[in-house]
RNA sequence: GUCCCCAUCGUCUAGUGGUAAGGACUCAGGAUUUUCAAUCCUGCAACGGGGGUUCGACUCCCCCUGGGGACGCCA
């Protein structure tokens, strides 16, 4: 019946993984764990100004971080390969051999500036800035001269008159007049693929069921049913996704801020919570709901559920869901993740019991990892100093006097102090001062961590141990009395 | 300039001819709490404009406006 679904990704290796790219990865690989079906990644590094090998590990290990697995690429290999274009040019040449035969493409000799000065006087009589043919009648004799005085000939390809209609999955019809449709160049003239043109035929040999990429690409649609049409090859599906947008409804960009994956991943966002949130960046859920698992994303995927405008990348939401997987964590799997970030901030890494402890103490308070630096600078002090003035007055009061002394006597009669040994000896000073509430709690806070706010107490107190909490208190008696 | 697409709270969205237009983020207020955070509750906030079609339009059609994309020997 059905043939088995297979999609691709096809970046090209120009950069690093980018946001948008990030989300045509996510749902091409949804789709086909949705069906079952093949994720093939290929390379798209016919560009060789640009293209650069670096970037296409760079792309594997961003996919990889965000758990995007695919079945075939041209590092696993596959039965469809090479899976990079730059080693795929003989099969790219003989298939022009086909349509310079069939009388399909043509040479063509212009140079860039001709073509720009075309462009501009097409613009200015107010007509769509394609190419005008010049070359297309161009006699076996001409173009035998010019081949004769050494110049080179691009390829374009001669389309046809007549309409161009697609049906897309996302976007449904959308037909194209076949005069906006100008002859475009297939192969340059040092005998490399354009986009167009590589696009179509690996996706045929590759046997792509669905082409699912970014809705920029919805105007190069028509030119590569056309050459689909030409080859007599099948025509896949085509699913054009919404755009990603900055905050001034620009095409997400630099501009913007962190725009790549490994940004995100450098502050210590979840791939799962990134995987989440811009999965539901034109798509939703049919139930509402937001956090959504890998497990049912995969489920529920559809492209009936894709919108058709272009969404905003909303910072706010996706820290405020990055928070959300961040609390839902166990402690013990923010550990490994966690390290990296102690080991920046200098912090000993170690005692990962004690990592776990400070995890746990200060989980529910960032929305993603590299926030914990701030958090869990308290467990890491050598003295302590107030800054804020509020905090220094508190700690100036009577009431804060009476508790440190009383506090340090319980603290002096122990040897070890946990979280349950520490609540006991706040009963008694409480009973012993008459001091309670803000007033209690408060001084022994500031005392022990220098701030204000902060995690709770009996988790500090376990964590800066006996030692340091009696050493902190001595000298802030010393200081203020 | 030409072609294509899009249009619900500030943002992400639900909606599919009859709804008090729902949810999420943000924001504000409250509850809870030894602080902050988290959590829970409450609240603010939207169908771009104009014509049709219809008994009835957020929903269908047209125009306008606004936005985006494409028009590369980039992808």
């Amino acid at each position: 019946m059905n043939k088995d679904v297979r999609v691709r990704f096809a970046p090209s290796p120009t950069g690093h993984l980018h946001i948008g790219n990030a989300r045509t990865a996510i749902l091409n690989w949804l789709f086909a764990k949705h069906t079952s079906g093949k994720f093939i990644l290929r390379i798209e590094d016919t560009d060789p100004e640009r293209s650069k090998e670096e970037y296409t590990e760079q792309i594997y290990s961003d996919l990889q971080w965000l758990g995007l697995a695919w079945d075939e690429g041209p590092d696993v290999g596959g039965d469809y390969g090479p899976y990079k274009q730059s080693e795929r040019l003989d099969i790219y040449a003989r298939y022009t051999m086909i349509l310079l035969e069939k009388g399909l493409a043509y040479k063509c000799f212009c140079t860039p500036e001709e073509l720009e000065i075309m462009r501009k006087e097409a613009i200015e009589k107010g007509l769509s800035a394609n190419y005008d043919r010049r070359c297309l009648h161009l006699s076996p004799e001409e173009i035998a001269t010019r081949e004769a005085q050494g110049l080179q000939a691009a390829i374009r390809f001669k389309v046809p008159e007549k309409d161009v209609v697609m049906n897309d999955l996302v976007k449904k019809q959308i037909s194209f007049p076949y005069d906006s449709i100008g002859d475009f160049v297939i192969m340059r003239k040092e005998g490399i693929p354009t986009y167009n043109y590589a696009a179509v035929v690996d996706d045929h040999l590759m046997e792509i069921t669905h082409v699912i990429r970014g809705d920029d690409h919805v105007s190069n649609t028509p030119k590569q049913i056309l050459l689909y049409e030409a080859f007599g090859f099948e025509i896949p599906e085509f699913a054009h996704i919404p755009m990603i947008l900055g905050p001034d409804r620009l095409r997400l960009s630099k501009r913007h801020g962190a725009t790549s994956i490994d940004e995100y991943q450098a502050r210590g966002y979840l791939p799962e919570a990134l995987i989440n949130f811009l999965s539901l960046l034109s798509w939703s859920s049919e139930s509402g709901a937001e956090i959504l698992s890998k497990e049912r994303l995969i489920q529920e995927f559809d492209f009936n559920r894709v919108t058709q405008s272009a969404a905003v990348f909303n910072h706010e939401k996706l820290n405020w869901m990055n928070g959300s997987y961040i609390r839902e964590s166990r402690p013990e799997e923010l550990i490994d993740p966690v390290i990296p970030f102690f080991i920046k901030a200098g912090y000993p890494v170690d005692d990962r019991d004690r990592v776990l402890k400070i995890i746990k103490a200060v989980q529910e308070k960032i929305d993603y990892l590299e926030q914990i630096i701030d958090h869990a600078k308290i467990f890491f002090q050598d003295s302590i100093t107030i800054e804020d003035a509020e905090a220094r007055a508190l700690v100036r009061k009577e009431t804060s006097q009476k508790v440190f002394w009383s506090f340090l006597r319980e603290l002096r009669a122990i040897d070890h102090i946990d979280m349950d040994t520490f609540r006991l000896i706040m009963k008694t000073v409480q009973k012993e001062t008459g001091v309670m509430g803000k007033d209690l709690w408060m001084p022994i806070r500031i005392g022990l961590t220098g701030r204000i706010h902060g995690p709770e107490l009996p988790m500090i107190v376990e964590l800066l141990g006996k030692q340091t909490c009696q050493k902190f208190i001595e000298e802030i008696v010393n200081r203020f009395s």
